[in-house]
DNA sequence: ATGGTTTGATAGTATTACTATTATTTTTGC
DNA sequence: GCAAAAATAATAGTAATACTATCAAACCAT
């Protein structure tokens, strides 16, 4: 989104220094997202991302307190991310199912392009994500770490696909579990597709997750 | 299932030695349960579940090799259960439509009663895999553990419920996607409903989790 | 009682997740 | 171009964790 020269921000409590404010703080998001991916978020660790980076780890711990909070930050882009692209791209649809079908498109599914304009490559955030984003509320520090706000740009954007459907429906009485719901399975298909294939039907081929979701939410609508 | 005289067989790899197989055992299994539950798995130690049991840490090592096994196992035995129930309480239901409604309400529901038969307390158990089931499989291990058999009972759950949908229409391309989403789903409801209650709908007073997940199915099928 | 098995207690190691301190380099203001 | 300030690098150290290994004690079965 640089492009139009809009900074997407992040909860400033989830940094000590701003990481896009110098050429350390943007190599450590983008290589801190190859190697969680690579490695798995347990076996990252500061040290091993500061050599890579060919610095070192107390550099790291002044950008961040802890890797979870460097997850927690990648996640939080993420979402910050969407949610603009899912105002941008449905800004102008007058049709509320037309709308509500250009969202659900654009929540499940696969980021192919590169954005060149940014220093986070969002295809290979989008797999952390898949793979990772489990381990930022299934901890049991959830409930001060939503007192903080880190969990808000994930519920804006689940309050603002929830609003669509109200649009369409206002007397549904479950927007949110929709929602959370298709964006939670997309990721798990893709998971699944990889690593456990007897649980899904996706084949990559044939990405049919969007189809299969947004027909989930529009017959569940009807 | 302990009153049929039926034992609920878990993965043998998953363990040193069966903890059925003593009081030690046992204890480790049902206290386990409720630190992982009281503590979340990160700060959940076998130091700290030795001392708990009256016992030592070393002796827990000798029943399971790391607590990401004894989850694991804990996971398991859940599926193994839910998959008894499963066919038991579907066997002679010779509707299909029951029959899937039937599965799916055990699949989703709240587990309230307390199985006074087993040293497991499924309820609590049910907590658990709703707060950490995702640590076993959001893992970099995932492949080598499914090789090794560690999610098959998990898988063949799936299997089954999915058979029954293509008994109802034996068309339809997406069932083990349908299958997963639901149950996946319902987890992330109770989850979302304690601690971040703008992702759901859902109110304790009232569960709609079984008729939300119900509906979706049946609308997605017809 | 004896031998075998299970459990308990203790000690030790490598790794991780930090904190603290100091040295060095880079930036910036003038 | 230079001094002050800021950022980064290097090193050391601590507490906790996730184990492994060893040996002693208890218990059980014939």
């Amino acid at each position: 989104m640089d492009e139009l020269g809009i900074k997407l921000t992040v909860n400033p409590q989830l940094y000590n220094k701003n990481p896009e404010s110098s050429e350390l703080g943007r190599s450590i998001i983008s290589t801190s997202i190859e190697m969680m991916l690579e490695l798995g978020f347990e076996s990252f660790t500061f040290k091993k991302l500061g050599a890579a980076i060919g610095s070192n780890e107390s550099s790291v711990y002044r950008y961040f307190d802890n890797k979870h909070n460097l997850l927690m930050y990648l996640i939080n882009w993420y979402w910050s991310w969407m949610e603009y692209r899912l105002v941008f791209l449905t800004n102008n649809i007058s049709d509320p199912k037309e709308k509500l079908a250009t969202a659900i498109t654009q929540l499940v599914s696969l980021v192919k392009e590169d954005n060149q304009f940014t220093f986070i490559n969002e295809s290979k955030l989008q797999w952390l994500l898949i793979a990772e984003s489990g381990k930022v509320y299934q901890i049991n520090l959830v409930d001060e770490e939503n007192q903080q706000g880190f969990y808000r740009t994930y519920k804006r954007v689940v309050q603002r696909v929830s609003d669509m459907i109200l649009e369409i429906n206002p007397n549904y009485a479950f927007p949110h579990m929709l929602v959370s719901t298709i964006v939670e399975g997309a990721n798990h298909q893709r998971f699944f597709s990889e690593h456990l294939p007897s649980l899904t039907d996706y084949d990559e081929k044939k990405d049919c997750v969007v189809s299969f979701y947004t027909q989930l939410v529009l017959n569940t609508l009807n």
